[in-house]
DNA sequence: GACTGGCACTCCTATAGCCAGAGTGCTAAC
DNA sequence: GTTAGCACTCTGGCTATAGGAGTGCCAGTC
């Protein structure tokens, strides 16, 4: 009884606060919320979960605000997540529905993300090392160049241009082409370069500059284009939470502008928990300690293949977010496998 | 004499006003300045550069600040644009030096202007409207799709995913690709629509269909991509001007996520001038009115392909920016020109 | 006619002091 | 375990004040 009110204290501490912004006192909390009981039982609950670590007062004679670990428990409590609307779910839907190729489900999606939650959205484009090579292209350009096609099974295409002294021979390089084809195609990203090594030696000498020339360019690129693409959207949201926190808006607009760093927000690629939360200090990227990401897998042909979600503030509304996000994500994994873009 | 003096006097108020953001008084300019005549004398020039309307008071007893004239007179005085210095030249060599394609290109030049000039750098992608069809290929599949692939002049690829209902015959669609190649390679984009569309006529009518959704798609392509392709960077850099204008991120992040406003900050691409400044208010895009844009044209092969560029606030150093901005242009359009990724 | 020194005036900014309000912790009673 | 009461603390907002910076104008000088 005790600690199921305590619970709902904590509760509504974190959600009075998400809303107003303002640090929320036991007077506020007894009449906002009809919890039967009087403020100063309130106060008493609220001392205990300030001992435990869930709640901090920014100075005495303040309100409380929830600390990370508070926030965490709000969110783990979280159990089953209130499903979207009707409307929304049309919505999302709406605005899937005619992307023709995969940089346009992309940006569709990052902009529906932003916009559903007014957050900063976060979109990671299908892992190369968890696709496959669907077919691949080598286009003569000119005596000297020619440009080489990747097509992944995700629908990503990745193109390079390729300079070799010696002047392009088109039958070895259909030939090239051929056997590439036949070495590559419908195998695993990760298991090109030895391949394509392994290619190389079955070729005769004198067609080697070019044909080294292509392989060395195709290596160049898988390990290039590993570390993945990620598109981001909503950023002039960020402006509106920059009203409590003028100084963290930097460190945040610059994180947003490394890939990598984005990349390592949006958490590794498990196959376990779909939906994952970090909170505040729980995502050990310098200074963005006051922010919080919601991100998930989204899948193709239900196996995972990359991640999408969105940053904001701590204070953000954790059940939209969560329940937004994990309904794109549904939504993006649904359109990927129906409209296979292979 | 008088004239000139005044003129000294405004380029005074706003060189110490960019620097210190700061509303400058008659006497800090003298002594920071070496003009040969007191303080009163001063006042005067201010009086009057107050009424032609090149300067103005915040408030009663402050100093003054420019107009958005002031800053356009200072930046028309600028005649001839303080070059960089060899450290500078050098650096920006480096940085291009070793781009591997188009893409590669663009994002090393947005993050390069960025860095120097310290304000949010925009670059816009060889335009496609000034472009001539390199190659075009049709690439099969499966039974019901197939990639068109565009590769234009400037070094741009362009792919679009086709489903079609009927099967795809694959002798039937070499056939379209080699006419398709005749019809449009080496010719301008903007007769593109045209020439395919008289091509279509050409076919029988049981190829119609496989033929009608290549072309359709082509045709979507090129009006769709024809909006231009934009990247940008260095938007961390808004957080720190954001300190005297609080209330302007916002907008300004906004116009930074629509590429149409961008673009049209970009401003045309004429061949007139090369080196463009908008001033405040001179640039008709609301809620970008504290902001100035300094952008240029590049070329390929001395023809204008796009723009690129910088916009900070309105108090930026503009004689930096400018020289740089410039200074990028030049190199992007020799390493374009030098380093022909056709 | 252009420049300068002097002076009164205006307005901002910073600082201090003060008050009201909100919220707390504690204690004693139910 | 809950509640009412109370003393205490801290902030935020308001006012008042002093200092400073900068101006505009005038009268005098070169």
């Amino acid at each position: 009884m005790l600690e199921e009110r305590r619970l709902a204290v904590l509760q509504a501490i974190v959600s009075d606060y998400v809303a107003t912004h303002e640090p929320v006192g036991s007077k506020a909390l007894v009449d906002r919320h009809h919890l039967g009981v009087s403020p100063a039982t309130i106060r008493n609950d609220m001392a205990a979960l300030e001992e435990e670590g869930y709640i901090t007062a920014p100075h005495t004679s303040a309100g409380r605000i929830p600390t990370d670990l508070g926030y965490r428990m709000f969110v783990d409590q979280i159990a089953q997540i209130k499903p979207l609307s009707a409307a929304e779910r049309k919505g999302i839907d709406r605005f899937l529905f005619d992307a023709v190729d995969l940089d346009d489900i992309m940006t569709r999606t990052v902009r529906l993300l932003a916009q559903l939650t007014k957050q900063v959205a976060i979109v990671q484009y299908p892992s190369l090392s968890r696709s496959q090579v669907r077919r691949i292209e080598l286009i003569p350009l000119n005596e000297h160049r020619l440009m080489i096609i990747l097509i992944v099974d995700s629908g990503r295409v990745e193109q390079r241009i390729v300079e070799c002294a010696v002047s392009i021979d088109e039958i070895l390089l259909a030939d090239l082409r051929e056997r590439l084809s036949v070495a590559i195609a419908d195998q695993p990203f990760s298991s090109v370069p030895q391949r394509v090594e392994d290619l190389e030696q079955t070729f005769t000498a004198e067609s080697r500059p070019l044909v080294h020339a292509v392989i060395a360019a195709i290596l160049e690129t898988v390990m290039e284009k590993l570390d993945e693409r990620v598109v981001l959207g909503g950023a002039s949201n960020l402006a509106r939470y920059n009203e409590d926190f003028p100084m963290t808006i930097q460190p945040v607009l610059e994180a947003l502008e490394e890939q990598v760093v984005l990349l390592r927000l949006l958490g590794e690629v498990g196959t376990e928990t779909k939906l994952s939360v970090r909170i505040g200090h729980e995502n050990e990227v310098e200074g963005l300690s006051s922010t919080s990401i919601v991100s998930s897998h989204y899948a193709q042909e239900s196996k995972p293949v990359a991640s999408l979600g969105v940053i904001g503030p701590t204070n953000m509304d954790y059940a939209n977010s969560m329940s937004t996000v994990q309904a794109v994500a549904q939504y993006v994994s649904r359109f990927l496998s129906d409209n296979e873009l292979k």
